[in-house]
Formats: structure tokens, sequence, C-alpha cells
DNA sequence: CAGTCTACGTA
DNA sequence: CGTACGTAGACTGC
């Protein structure tokens, strides 16, 4: 058998090199957004990955050490004992690690009491034996003495883990004079620092192997040790001890029990789907193709060694056919509409028994239409688009049964899968079949509408066996009459005036111009006001302003920090900067509401109902969730927002203080229950008791730190924070916690043992059941746990907040319909609601949103809601 | 041209 | 060192 015939196991050994890539690589670079370091991870995954590229080994395995504890500290207490604690930022990134090994089908092999070099040694002689080429990959010099014809090392160089060293028997020889099997005698003699085996004073490796060429071996030596001669040979006498056990230690254990054989660690397709998850999560970007690359998958797709799954063929039908199929279908049925502009072109339509589909034509619409509105199941994927399209046909569908986006949404709220392909991916394990758009004449036809259906139908059901049952009931209580309510808003838009919005535009861009012009002038010279970095040249080398906040590349120029700055060193140009900013941000808002204005003089956003981690909605192109409110200017914006042709008036309802009545509720806390039901102002009744006052003699300033400190519980304030926030001293902040612990104990209470749960059962839920993961709760990485403490602390709240609020507008859309009103639901902005009323019907309709929001869940303290009426947003909010 | 950073609007 | 979002412009790197 020639060399190059020879199957290749390569064994790594993973602390040793992760720890130096944790080195080698600066952490600042390499952490995610949420703080999770990941330079050890990374540097470790790279130089496996070239490793794997470069020497495409057909067996692999990756070894870890296990605890500190092994048998030489057993035999040795001292070994490795100098070394100072791994720093905690390394430890947790070992357990990442290793998920990522195994979502890349590695192997990882770690033993009791055992070295990662010990399984490397006992990996290399079975593999020796067994005919492989053996690559021993570590950055521990004893595995040197691994090295035979059939064993290389590969060592990392100094710098990192981007070089390896090839030892073979004879670059060992060049380098210490002596074959491999006696690099561990050279050892002995010259000790080890940094395993804390200390040798024999004065003797290094020249010395060292001197006498072993002249004595032949390291017994020989021991034997002959009153021979030699000199200091060091005096040395040698009264160490010999020393050198007996660091040659006992330093062997390295060939014969380790391990679960594999060399045979057994055969390269393994990848986990695509679970190497794209994690890497994700981890925000490598760059690595993902380079993974996929050495193993053979396809990036975009998934796994290349997953063949791409098989459906039926659907039949092709007409509107006649269509008809007869649903008349005999049975069960839930797999819905697929294709959609061009917002329209349907095509339908498929799926049952476990087969498919069908066709095109989209006056009649099979007329032939469906009373199936597509009837209480029959249908199981959709993303259905608010093709719900929407459906309506604008005529058709309100019922009997929305599923949706599968949904459902994942729910399961994995932190990365919800996009589209089907993900789905039938991670829930049936199978590949989904696509077009490649780059092909002209693609390899592989993409799945049609029908088939779509029948793979959505099975995703349905893997997806109904993984949700617990208050999660489901969330979707079928919850998100599903939501997304109705929410198609129809969508539809619907919001009339805004284009006169106001550009008026204000051009008014704005104005005062945009002369503020910068000023600015110009106060400066000297022209800068590019919306360029941070500009803007620290001016602020801080040219004006010789303090230095602010710290910010990744350099100091912050935010609101906070230059209103800092004008209070210690006023200076024009930074009032007018702020101006500038006020203004221009401004135009930007009303910029891209005036372009979203279509030809019926409305904006229809679009929610996002998988857009967050809590469970509220997201709204985008354009965002009306995030329309200025706090000043004069601001209700200019609002005013453009107006009832639309053919409607009388704007209705806007509000729930007041929600989250803090949540808050109430859940911790049952008595003080805070008594305060919403007496109907007083929350936030002089809390400062009452917190101040020990009567509620008459409540300051201003007393309202405001308690309104503060109440809020920023629902967010996990620290002292810290709360000082900063109110611009007061930490112990006063911490003085004025301790007080309104004092009267609200509950609270504090509520508030540690909620996510003292979370972190056991590993997620938080709100009153109606839905779940969020925090698995980061037990992260050995502080700045991580505690973000995750903070959230997994308002997730509840926030969570259960969007849930009324959610119950509340479905309730109210279905409501309005029954009743045969022509009012409707057009913005919902996290605890309002923005209606437009039809003429004649304010008082019926305000009864509706009253009721339905009032009891939209039966709390320990009541819902208030607070409702508005105005021909625009601006007066219909006051 | 795509992705990141900074800043900022809302609840 | 307070949660949850989306968007814009400047900048960076391919």
């Amino acid at each position: 058998m020639t060399d190059s015939a020879k199957p290749t196991l390569l064994v790594v050994d993973g602390h040793s090199l992760a720890y130096r890539a944790f080195f080698a690589l600066p952490v600042d670079n390499f952490s995610t957004k949420d703080g999770q370091h990941t330079n050890g991870i990374y540097g470790f995954l790279s130089m496996l990955v070239n490793l794997i590229k470069a020497e495409k080994p057909t067996h692999l395995a990756v070894a870890f050490d296990m605890a500190r504890h092994s048998f030489r500290t057993d035999q040795y207490p001292e070994y490795k004992a100098n070394r100072s604690e791994t720093p905690s930022e390394f430890k947790g990134q070992i357990p990442i690690l290793q998920d990522c090994l195994a979502a890349m089908s590695i192997p990882v092999l770690q033993k009791e009491g055992i070295e990662a070099d010990d399984i490397l040694a006992t990996l290399a002689t079975q593999g020796a034996e067994q005919g492989f080429h053996v690559l021993v990959c570590s950055g521990d010099r004893d595995t040197i003495q691994l090295v035979t014809d059939d064993v290389t090392l590969l060592y990392p160089n100094v710098q990192g883990v981007s070089q390896l060293k090839r030892y073979d028997p004879e670059t060992v020889v060049a380098k210490y004079g002596l074959p491999p099997e006696q690099y561990p005698d050279i050892a002995a003699l010259v000790g080890e620092t940094s395993d804390n085996l200390p040798g024999v004073p004065k003797v290094g490796e020249k010395t060292a192997v001197k006498w072993l060429t002249q004595y032949g071996s390291l017994d020989a030596l021991l034997e002959n040790a009153d021979k030699v001669t000199g200091v060091v040979g005096n040395n040698l006498r009264e160490h010999l001890e020393d050198v007996r056990r660091n040659r006992r230690l330093n062997r390295l254990l060939r014969d380790v029990e391990l679960p594999v054989t060399p045979a057994d660690l055969e390269v393994r397709p990848i986990d695509a789907q679970a190497v794209r998850d994690i890497f994700a999560r981890l925000e490598f970007r760059t690595l993902l193709p380079r993974v996929f690359e050495v193993a053979g998958a396809d990036a975009t797709g998934s796994d290349a060694s997953i063949p791409v799954a098989q459906a039926p063929a659907a039949v092709q039908a007409d509107a006649a056919a269509l008809s007869a199929w649903i008349a005999d279908a049975a069960g839930e049925i797999g819905v697929t509409l294709v959609l061009t502009g917002g329209r349907p072109t095509r339908i498929g339509l799926a049952t476990a028994a087969g498919a069908v589909e066709a095109d989209w034509t006056a009649e099979t619409r007329d032939a469906l239409a009373d199936w597509l509105s009837s209480d029959s199941p249908k199981v959709f994927v993303d259905a608010k688009p093709q719900v929407k399209a459906l309506l604008r046909e005529g058709i309100d569908v019922g009997g929305l049964s599923l949706d599968v986006l949904l459902a994942g949404w729910l399961l994995r709220p932190s990365f919800p899968d996009k589209n089907l392909a993900d789905l039938v991916a991670r829930y049936l394990g199978e590949k989904l079949p696509e077009a490649d758009p780059t092909q002209l004449v693609p390899e592989t036809e993409g799945a049609t509408p029908g088939q779509l259906s029948w793979f959505l139908l099975r995703v349905a059901d893997a997806l109904r066996a993984e949700l617990p049952a208050p999660v489901a009931t969330v979707l079928t209580d919850i998100e599903l009459p939501t997304l109705q309510a929410l198609a129809a808003m969508e539809l619907a838009g919001v009339a805004v005036s284009h006169e106001k919005l550009s008026t204000f535009s051009g008014e704005l861009a104005a005062r945009a111009d002369a503020l910068a012009q000023e600015a110009y002038a106060a400066i000297g010279r022209e800068v590019n006001l919306g360029s941070p970095k500009q803007l620290q040249e001016v602020l801080f080398d040219e004006l010789e302003l303090p230095k602010t906040r710290k910010t990744k590349s350099g100091y912050s120029t935010d609101a906070a920090a230059l209103a800092d700055l004008q209070e210690t060193h006023p200076h024009p140009f930074l009032a007018l900067l702020l101006q500038h900013r006020e203004a221009t941000k401004l135009r930007q808002i009303i910029e891209s509401l005036d372009v979203a204005i279509d030809d019926t003089g409305r904006i229809h956003t679009t929610y996002l109902q998988t857009g967050s981690q809590t469970g509220r909605l997201s709204s985008t192109d354009p965002n009306l969730q995030n329309i200025p409110i706090r000043n004069e200017e601001s209700s200019r914006i609002r005013a453009a927002f107006e009832v639309g042709e053919g409607y009388e008036t704007l209705l806007t309802a509000d729930y007041s203080q929600i989250e803090m009545r949540i808050m109430a509720h859940l911790s049952g806390d008595p003080g805070l229950i008594e305060a919403f039901n007496s109907g007083e102002d929350l936030h002089r009744f809390v400062g009452a008791r917190v101040f020990g006052v009567a509620q008459e003699d409540v300051t201003p300033a007393m309202r405001t730190k308690v309104k503060a400190m109440s809020y920023g519980l629902v967010y996990g304030l620290s002292a810290f924070g709360l000082s900063k926030q109110l611009r007061i001293d930490q112990s006063e902040a911490r003085e004025l916690m301790m007080e309104y612990f004092a009267r609200f104990g509950a609270v504090r209470d509520y508030l540690r043992t909620s996510v003292e749960k979370a972190r056991v059962d590993g997620y938080t839920e709100t009153i109606f059941g839905r779940r969020r993961p925090f698995p980061d709760l037990n992260s050995p990485n502080r700045v991580l746990r505690e973000n995750a403490e903070r959230a997994a602390l308002n997730a509840p709240i926030q969570g259960s907040a969007a849930d009324i609020m959610k119950i509340a507008l479905f309730h109210i859309h279905a409501d309005l319909g029954e009743a045969g009103l022509r009012s409707r639901a057009l913005l919902q902005i996290h605890d309002e609601l923005v209606l437009e009323v039809a003429p004649g019907e304010w008082d019926a309709a305000e009864q509706i949103v009253r009721t339905r929001m009032g009891d939209a869940a039966d709390l320990s303290v009541p819902l208030d809601v607070q409702i508005g009426r105005g021909p625009d947003w601006n007066e219909a909010g006051h």
C-alpha cells in the first residue's frame, strides 16, 4: 500500500489549540452583539477548516481535556499547578465549540481523568497499527514522542494557530538531534515550566542531547550519573527523582479505553441546518461558506448529502376538477397561493393523499370562494400576504387552522425560520426542491404550488408534535385570529396628507440648511454634520472638547453626549448641531412617509408578526410604530395622518400603564394592586408610599423619581442605571430602590423568582403561555448572563402586554365585522390602536373598543383604556 | 454592492 | 450597567 492510498486520520487537541487561538485573536473583534466571546471558537474552527482542506483527512476527531485533575495530578499534585486560572471568557467558549463540532458531525472525545493528548496518543498508536497515516495536531510538545513514519505532528507556531509546523522523524532529529521517542527523555532532563515540572538546573536542550547521545538512553544516563562531571553533574545527581518523575508524567498513555476506534471516525456529512443555526448565533459569516466548502455542502441550500425530497406530482386541474377535488378531500388542506404584485396567480392544494393545482382565474376563484371562506381547516405558510390577496379578491378566509411560519416562530422566537425551505429542513430533515435561480436551465425543478402545499402539510404535523400545549393555544387563540385582523388593517392602510407632509418637509429642509450654515460659521469650516467621524474631529481635535463616552470607533457624538458637553463646555456649534440633527431626522421620517403614500392617498405598512422575540408586532416599510410624538414639531407629523374619505373620524384607544398593571398582577403586590384599584394617579400614589407623605404632598421631583423607578423595574434597571437616568448619586438611587422595595416588596420577590424559574426552565412564559427561551441565563459569561437576566425579567411583562393587545385587536376586528359596521382598525402601536370610524358608528365602535380592550384579560387590576377622537391622529390622540 | 456602525424615532 | 423594535446615512471592505 502506498502512502497516498492510506486513509488519513486527523486527531486534534481541541483545548490546547482553542486556547492558543483565544490569545492570538483580539477578543474585541470576535464577540457577538450580545457579548458572547468567540475568538477561541473562531480561531480553532478556522484552523481546522484549513487543515481539513489541506490534508483531506478521511477520519477525524477532536479531543478535549475534561477537567483540571487527571491521573498526573493524582501522582503529582503540583502538576500544572503553576498555571493561572483559565480565563472565564475562554471556558465559556468550549461547550459552544463542542456544539459547533457536533453540528459539523466531528466526534468530540473526552474522558474523566485523562488529558486530551493521551487520547491523541491512543488513537495515533491504534491508527498507525491499523494502516492509517495519522496527523496529530496539538500545542503540547510532549506529543513529539508520538511521531513515527506513520504519525506526523502538526504543531502551531508561536504566533497562533494559523501556521502549523510539520514534524516527521527527520524533522525531529534535525531539530533535537535525537529520534522522536527520545524527546521525552530530553524534556524530563530539561523540565517543563508550563507543566510545573522542574528539571535539572542549568541543563538545557544542548546538554540533555549530549548526555543522551553519549550514554544512549535516559536509563543508562541515570545509572551512570556518578560519572557525569561538573556542576551540571552534581545537579543531575541531586535531581534524579525529579527526572524520573518528569519522565513518568510526560509519557503519554497509548492504551486509553475509548468508545471508538480510528475506523469509527470516518468523516461524515455535516448537519447543514445545525451549522447554519449555530454560526448565525455566533455571527460567523465568512466561516460558513468555508465550512460548507470543505464539507462539500451547498451553503445556500441545504446539505448536499441530503437528497432533494420527492413530492407526489400535483394534478393540474381546471375549476370543475378543483371543486371535485375539494369535495373529496378529507381533513386539513394545505394551501399555497402564488402571488404576483399582491394578486393570486396560481393555487396549489394538498392533503396527505395528493396534490392539485391550477391557475387563478375568475373560474377557479368562483369554484373555491365558498370553500376558502368556510370553516373547513386550512394550513398555510406565511398566510398573511395570501389572506390579504384573497381579501382583495373579495374572499375573507375562514378555517385558518395553522400557519407553519407562525408556529415555527412561537417555538424559536430568537431565530425564526424565514420560509418553507427552512422549515422543511429543520422539522422534516429533508431538502425542499428549489430551482437554482443562477442556472438558465435549472438542474432541479422547484416544487410546484401543489407540492409546496404537500410539504407544508407534513411540516404542520411535525410542528404540532413539538408545540407544547400552552404555546399551541397561543397560536390558535391569539396569533391566527390576529393574523386575519392584521391582513385587513394592512389592506385598509391609513390616509396621510401629502400636502401637509411636503409643506413641513420643505420648511424643515430650509431650517436644516440654515442651521448647517450657522454651524459651519461657528467652527469656521464645512463638515458633514451627518458623519460621526467628521464630527469627532471637530469636537475633540479642533474644539478640544473633553472626550465623551467611548464607542467602538472613537467617541460618542449622540444627543446625550452633546447635551453633557454643552453643560460643561458650552459652544454654539453644539446647540446648532443638535437642532440640525432634530430637523434632518424629522425630515427623513416625513420623506419616508411621503414616498409610501399610494395613489389613493393611503399608507399601507406591513406588520411583522414574527418580528420580535417577546410577542410584540413590528412594523416595516414604512414603520408606523415610531412616528414622533414627544415634541411640538412631531404633532404636525401626526396631524398628517387623517381620517379617510367616507369616514367620519379617527378613534385612538390606548392602554394606560399596561406594563405596570401586568407587573401588579403577576407580583400580586397588595400596594400596587391597591394603587390601580384606587383609581388615583399611579406615580402619585407610589410616591406617597415611598416618601412617606400624603398624596397631595408628592412633589413633581418625587413623582419623577418613582415614575422612573417603576418603569425601570420592568426593564431590569440597576441602581447605576437609575442614577444615570435621574442624574442623582448612585447612593441616592440605591436608597430610592430600598424604599421602593420596602413598600412594594412583592414586586422584588416576583422579579427574583421569575428569573430563577426561567434559569431552571430555560424559558419565560407570559400570562397566556407564550414562551421565550433563555439559554444564556446559565452562561459563565457575566455580560451575557446579566443581559439575559434583564431580558428574562422583561419578557413576560412585555409579552403579556402584547398578548392582551392582540386579543383586544382581533376581537374588535371581529366584532366590528359581525355588527356590520364599516368602522375598522388601522394601526397598532403596541399599547395603542387607531381606528377609522364611519359616519354614525361612533357610539357602537367606541363601545366595542372599550369593552374588548377592557376585557381582554382578567387581571387582579383593571385595564384602563383611554379613548380619543379627532379628524387626525394628533387631535385624536389627546 | 453588502454589511456594519452610529444615531434616533416609538412603546 | 434599562426591554423591544426599524430606518437612515456614513463608512468599510470585497
